[in-house]
DNA sequence: ATCTATTAATAATC
DNA sequence: TGATTATTAATAGAT
């Protein structure tokens, strides 16, 4: 017969797990937990909740009610509504819509001048067709396509907002567009953060 | 002695608490709980997590290590490094940046040539100074505006992605520039509804 | 992955 | 809000 007394569950400290092994199998346990925590959470009082967790091995995971990137947004910018749904602010919403568009098409005809030089670099267009296409009757690889392009803008954003946070928090204007104009030439250097992103196997 | 026998834990059902005064405390209770998984997991593991809630009352509650800003930009940011730090690929990365770029900045033209009508609906950038200034160099407070821009428009194609998900399953082809795929165990969809939205005193 | 012995979280109550 | 306590739930260690 063999003994079933395990040691059972013990008390650990609270520090980095040093064997990355055990550190793996932690994470993966724990993981499930918070996740679940975060599920009931959700559930028992109706929380908009997300949780981001990167293992080890640097690969992400997500939770998300009603889904992650809606919480995001709601998190980090009071961007309510804006979706097609709400009938009653729909009208405030398009007023708010075409202003923020329009400071978009102005800021990118800016920034195409700046960079002449770079256009002059080779680059031609190679699927310009599309690009004629309303978004709305774009196919699915080319939104997929166009969401890299949004990404990309969004990353330089982030990265200078971070460094901004480190010195202040900034109050969060959030669309005075009058508020803002004086020009702060706080010229900052960006400071690489991380190193292995592209996902890592796990 | 005095009597202290309560009638100690029970187990309750995995559903929306329907007494907005017990879910509201559940909420408190469960949201430390989390934020306290959270954070084991990022100290054990040193996993860069976060969590973000919004409480009944519409409060938001976050936990990020190393910051949630962080968390959610290395997510939702999946991107190479396009950044200026890895030297090793810095070229590659300067060719794919400008390509996508100028994709941009064509699409952006024509988009506005399209909302040629909108653009007479009496818009006029207000603060057209700061949109000359390299991204590089903006304050905070315009970063986070160059923000929500670019949430704007990346929702739309987000939107539109769903749209064509559903009707049929792309197979996720061609310019896969680099998929921003996290694993979401996304987990169940609750039935939302209750109401008490609106800011909330917490 | 599974299985317990324990520890940790928390629902009910004050 | 904060404690207290009876229970349930999560999980460290071993298989």
């Amino acid at each position: 017969m063999e003994r079933k007394t395990n040691a059972g569950r013990k008390k650990i400290e609270m520090k980095l797990i040093s064997a990355s092994d055990a550190r793996q199998v932690t994470f993966s346990k724990r993981r499930s937990g918070l996740f679940k925590k975060a599920s009931e959470l959700a559930t028992l009082c109706d929380s908009e909740t997300a949780v981001i967790a990167f293992s080890p091995g640097g690969k992400a995971f997500s939770f998300g009610h009603p889904s992650v990137e809606a919480v995001i947004n709601r998190y980090d910018g009071q961007s309510q509504a804006l979706d097609a749904g709400d009938q009653s602010v729909q009208t405030e919403n398009l007023r708010e819509l075409i202003q923020r568009y329009n400071a978009l098409l102005d800021l990118l005809e800016v920034e195409k001048k700046r960079g002449g030089a770079i256009k002059r670099m080779g680059m031609e267009m190679k699927a310009k067709t599309w690009l004629l296409t309303p978004v709305e009757n774009l196919n699915s690889a080319q939104l997929q396509i166009l969401k890299v392009l949004m990404e990309d803008l969004k990353k330089r954003v982030n990265q200078q907002r971070e460094e901004f946070s480190k010195k202040a928090r900034a109050p969060r204007p959030l669309l005075d567009l009058n508020t803002v104009e004086a020009d702060d030439p706080s010229a900052s250097n960006l400071s690489k953060n991380n190193s292995m992103e592209g996902g890592g196997s796990e």
